[in-house]
DNA sequence: CTTGACCTTGGAGTGTACTCCAACCTGTAA
DNA sequence: TTACAGGTTGGAGTACACTCCAAGGTCAAG
């Protein structure tokens, strides 16, 4: 067989070893079998799988979220709605953390445009005076 | 005197008495004294350096960042440039953070609106195909 | 037969900012 | 006096996703 140790699964996957241990602690990903001194020997979906993983986690799912995301994949009754579903409430989060940092990207925008910035003594700088109103 | 109590302190500053100690613990306020008993006693500066702390974390400094600021600001020699070299860094921070949720963004709103959702079969689903290509 | 790369386990440490806990002491009003 | 709100300390726990460590077993090459 094409069967992978973990070292493998890792450089095919593009992940370190202890994170593929880690996410078998988690319940992501589970060895395909044992060889006979016990290391964790791995089959080509391994591969796949990781990488599911590593997608998902860029687009901001969490880690339990992505045990989730497997359930639904390997049940039977899920429909393309329970994904949807769970993909809009990640873009709805993405929306609002956007938001938030805009808010606080204009913020600073605003101070760094108001200070003169150079040898100005430190009681006249308008940022210090924003953080220290008298 | 007009000292306060960490309690006192506390609902002034519009922060819990644990947050003060745990600021305490970072150098970031000390009591001005201690009572017979051993109570921190502030004055009403405090108050304002409370409020210091959490504007300057609204906008994203860290604590340990907070603490820089706050030295900058005690210091002599220190200038409007110190101050707004920092708060440029920040404001960097803040664009390049914004320009990653966004990727994050448009990725999730390009496989959501590609998800017909409803009663689709998972092995058709566009996201699941993102994430599990075959 | 030894070297070195690889694997095993359980557990601890990292960064960030709190938050909570036990066990105890203090201060004030009824 | 007794309740009760408030204060003290040191230390542990939370969330999140790793990352590293020690102490040891395994495997292929030279």
């Amino acid at each position: 067989m094409s069967d992978l140790t973990i070292g493998l699964l890792a450089k095919e996957s593009g992940v370190r070893i202890d994170t593929i241990r880690y996410y078998e602690q988690l319940g992501l990903v589970t060895p395909d079998s044992r060889s006979e001194a016990g290391y964790r020997l791995y089959g080509p979906g391994s591969v796949l799988l990781v990488q599911f993983i590593r997608r998902a986690k860029d687009l901001g799912f969490k880690l339990a979220e992505i045990k989730t995301l497997l359930t639904l994949k390997a049940s039977q009754t899920a429909t393309c709605k329970d994904i949807l579903e769970r993909t809009d409430q990640k873009l709805a989060e993405a929306k609002e953390s956007i938001k938030q940092l805009k808010n606080i990207h204009d913020a600073l925008e605003k101070l760094s445009g108001a200070c003169p910035g150079g040898d100005m003594p430190l009681n006249e700088c308008p940022i210090l005076d924003y953080l220290y109103p008298k």
